[in-house]
RNA sequence: GCGGACGUGGCGGAACGGUAGACGCUGGGGACUUAAAAUCCUCUUCCCGAACAAGGGAGUGCGGGUUCAAAUCCCGCCGUCCGCACCA
């Protein structure tokens, strides 16, 4: 809750809204519920900066917003409404975290983090600029904390293959899921150091590639690896190395930005498949510890990274994989061969395939012990530890004798303070004089609560089975949740492609572990609609100025204040930091509710960018118009006008079609022909059935505008209680048809022709026309092709 | 680098392999009006046809292919956008 809904949230829950009020008049119960993720940063900066109690500037946001909604008709069950702020929502929070706690889902580890030393906080890698603190400019550390995590590897192969489960889902959602997970098959296997170093004898290792094994040219282990401490221990120089590596921020890009260095340490390792060959072993600053085993063995012939280190060092770069045997001496180039092929200069796997050598070497590791075939994940478990005031305390107790104790259920919710300070750096919990001290819960002893808080995206993990069933001692009933979920339809911007949703996948399928319930997926169908854009405008010093502080002069922009030029920029997302946003309020203010709604659904697909535009609401207001005008003509007539009633059953099976498959645009179009149908056709009562009809079939989207006219019409009900049209199929089709006539591929005429016309029939029609005979030149057709009720081709 | 999507008039976009450009916006012309706004009618892919019309041609990023028929299917390019990225 920021405190102002924009046009992103006008658009979505408008797609949402019609879908809701669509499904209930078609006889569907509809639960379509709202409520705030609460917690968060904003929150607390907006303390920070105003001096206000983050609560208290949340709740009046939400106030603000609900208004704002209202505004918009959406048709919401406000019984259901809560703020994840609200401790009724986040005491059950808390209790799901205990049954994971229990279940072994939660865990503690020593992480690294980005930490600004001056604000006393850890940052999130979009806050860290140019490895300075986004707030404060202090150059970021990096910082082991303990942290929680939650077990989502666990999952992992779960979430990919439930990913074949979801196809009302996009393609590309699956995907960009599927590349996250990132799985990979390998041999997972150790070398022997050829000395001990302390008490380590081997160094374990990962490889997608086994059947390069013969390829190796240097083993490479993280800095954070516990070879490079042993190495460390014993050679200042190796320490130097370390602590230059650890200098710096976390964030990817960073990371990326770095160059690939390595140290030599003294030790080396005994090739697993030949006792006589020895690998020299590099700490280096691109190997993570977080992914495989913190170790690999470098493959300069085959991978492009291993050839840049070994180019850098002077390492060897064997051959080990080439298009041909016959290619076995060819030195590589330029660059490492990552293809496929076969292996050569490799021993006993000379001659096979990559994929055959691959299973060889697994073969031989397994069946000697050295290593086994395995599967790695790209996915870390999910760090929901945030040294943050402003979220769901984490309800833990540290005791120096229990260590990590529960807090136990009748203690909960654990409430966080209200008498806080944002005026000194860091953490208010942990600032706090009294709040975290309490007596062990298991031995009774002097302990200290958790004051780090869960991440919000822990928050919105299970919000939806709250919204389903939310008793007052329990996060949800069972029965009165499952009755309900899985969420049939969920729409959202792809932001949320990856984190939120996976997340919110986990903590289904953790609850299912639990037992708690028994879907396995949350989301049935997921929507990820378009951004709402605008263009921007710069002024001659390169500043951003907002529409409203620019206008159209002929072809140019200028400044309507200085009356200085403008340059118009590219159509992007509304951002404040583009000044590009337009204000949904005084846009409702002037053109209505409908309007917008209309304007939202028409011309741009919605999974694709909207882009707002002062002409796009101008004719959706136009429309409303039309609507209201027909509807209030009071105008009435007899008899049949059959025409206007196949259009209007065509419209009907067009709309219910569209909207079925989200397509509001197309179904906007169809309305439009509707209307300009009923706005020719002459009086009557066919054509105030039509008018009534239209009105129902509008109401989804301009419900004011429907209720509206509803009444006027006479109805006694509201219009969102009606049943939604039916539709006659024989009135769905013409009795005449027009049949398009080509010769070779090429429109020449079209005709008129009954339904159902036959071949020969259709071929004779065809045939007889003028521009058809022109095109032939007298010359027999070779071949005629008939479409019946659609076309003739005649090819010449 | 890897993965994905998209490319159609002045613009947003329609189009079960079968009449490309529905519908909307913009723009032109006209009606109504003293005038304007609103509203209504009408035209609006490009080129040739001196103008009207008949008519003809080209055309869905580019180049090929499959087919009686391709915006749509296949292959290869080009461009734009998005996601991920030292992942062993």
């Amino acid at each position: 809750p920021s405190g102002r809904i924009h046009m992103g949230h006008v658009r979505n829950y408008t797609m949402g809204d019609v879908i809701a009020r669509y499904r209930r008049m078609q006889g569907h119960e509809v639960l379509h519920p709202m409520g705030w993720d609460a917690f968060g940063m904003p929150a607390e900066n907006a303390a920070m900066e105003r001096k206000v109690h983050p609560g208290e500037w949340t709740r009046a946001n939400i106030d603000a917003m609900r208004g704002q909604l209202k505004r918009l008709g959406f048709a919401l069950d406000w019984s259901r409404e809560f703020a994840t702020c609200d401790p009724k929502y986040y005491g059950q929070e808390q209790a799901l975290f205990l049954d994971l706690f229990e279940a072994g889902l939660v865990y503690r580890k020593e992480s690294e983090v980005n930490w600004d030393p001056v604000d006393m906080t850890v940052l999130a890698n979009e806050q860290v600029i140019d490895g300075k603190g986004w707030r404060s400019g202090a150059p970021v550390e990096r910082r082991k904390l303990s942290q929680w995590f939650l077990k989502i590897t666990d999952f992992a192969e779960e979430l990919l293959d439930g990913l074949t489960t979801l196809d009302d889902w996009p393609e590309k959602v699956r995907l960009m899921q599927e590349n996250w997970i990132g799985k990979s098959r390998g041999l997972q296997f150790r070398f022997e150091l050829a000395e001990s170093a302390g008490a380590i004898r081997q160094v374990e290792v990962f490889t997608t590639r086994p059947d390069t094994i013969f390829g190796a040219s240097f083993v490479a282990v993280a800095p954070d690896h516990p070879i490079a401490a042993a190495a460390a221990a014993q050679d200042t120089k190796a320490a130097a190395f370390i602590a230059e590596c650890q200098r710096g921020g976390t964030s990817l890009a960073e990371i990326e930005a770095q160059e690939k260095k390595g140290y030599r340490t003294s030790i080396d390792v005994v090739h697993p498949l030949d006792g006589e060959w020895r690998l020299p072993v590099y700490i280096a600053n691109f190997v993570l510890m977080d992914y495989g085993t913190g170790a690999i063995f470098g493959v300069p012939g085959h991978d492009q990274r291993d050839f840049e280190f070994a180019s850098k060092y002077g390492l060897p770069i064997p051959r080990v994989v080439a298009a041909g045997v016959d290619l076995a001496t060819k030195p590589i180039g330029e660059e490492a061969e990552k293809a496929p092929g076969v292996a050569v200069n490799s021993s006993f796997l000379d001659g096979m395939t990559t994929e055959q050598a691959a299973a060889e070497v697994i073969r031989r590791a397994e069946q000697a012990g050295w290593g086994k075939g395995t599967v790695q994940y790209r996915l870390r478990d999910w760090g929901v530890s945030r040294q943050r005031y402003w979220g769901t305390p984490i309800p833990i107790i540290h005791c120096a004798k229990c260590g990590p104790v529960a807090v136990p259920r009748d203690q909960l919710p654990v409430v966080l303070p209200d008498d806080i300070d944002f005026e000194n750096p860091g953490n208010p919990l942990d600032r706090h004089p009294t709040w975290k001290q309490l007596a062990c819960p298991k031995c009774g002893g002097a302990a200290t609560r958790e004051t780090d808080t869960l991440d919000t995206f822990v928050d919105s993990s299970w919000y939806f089975i709250r919204f389903a069933s939310q008793p007052a001692d329990a996060p949800f009933d069972r029965a009165e949740a499952e009755a309900w979920l899985p969420v049939a339809q969920y729409i959202g911007g792809v932001e949320h492609a990856i984190l939120h949703l996976l997340y919110a996948r986990f903590w289904t399928r953790a609850l299912q572990r639990l037992g708690k319930v028994s879907m396995t997926e949350p989301f049935q169908g997921l929507f990820t609609q378009g951004m709402v854009t605008h263009e921007t405008y710069r002024a001659g010093d390169g500043s951003w100025l907002s529409p409203d502080e620019v206008r159209r002069d002929g072809d140019d922009w200028v400044h309507i204040e200085s009356g200085r030029p403008v340059t118009p920029g590219r159509i992007e997302k509304m951002s404040k930091s583009r000044r590009n946003t337009v204000d949904p309020e005084p846009i409702l203010a002037k053109y209505g509710a409908d309007a917008v709604r209309w304007f939202m659904l028409s011309d741009s697909p919605p999974e694709r960018d909207l882009e707002w535009s002062e002409a796009g609401i101008e004719g959706a207001s136009r429309f409303v118009q039309r609507v209201w005008r027909l509807a209030s003509s009071g105008e009435d007539g007899t008899g049949q006008d059959a025409e206007l009633e196949r259009k209007l059953h065509r419209a009907i099976a067009a709309v219910g079609e569209a909207i079925d498959g989200l397509q509001f645009n197309k179904a906007v179009a169809q309305l439009y022909e509707l209307v300009s149908a009923i706005e020719k056709a002459k009086l009557s009562a066919s054509r105030a059935k039509a008018v009534r009809t239209l009105i129902l079939l509008i109401a989804p989207m301009a419900p004011h505008l429907a209720e509206e006219c509803w009444a006027l019409l006479g109805a006694k009900a509201m219009i969102a209680e009606a049943p939604w049209p039916a539709f006659d199929a024989a009135l769905l089709v013409d009795d005449r048809v027009t049949l398009a006539v080509q010769v070779n591929g090429k429109l020449r005429d079209t005709l008129t022709a009954p339904r159902g016309l036959d071949r020969a029939a259709a071929e004779a029609l065809a045939l007889a026309s003028d521009k058809v005979q022109r095109q032939l030149g007298g010359a027999a057709p070779r071949k005629v092709i008939v479409v019946p009720d659609r076309l003739v081709n005649i090819v010449a």
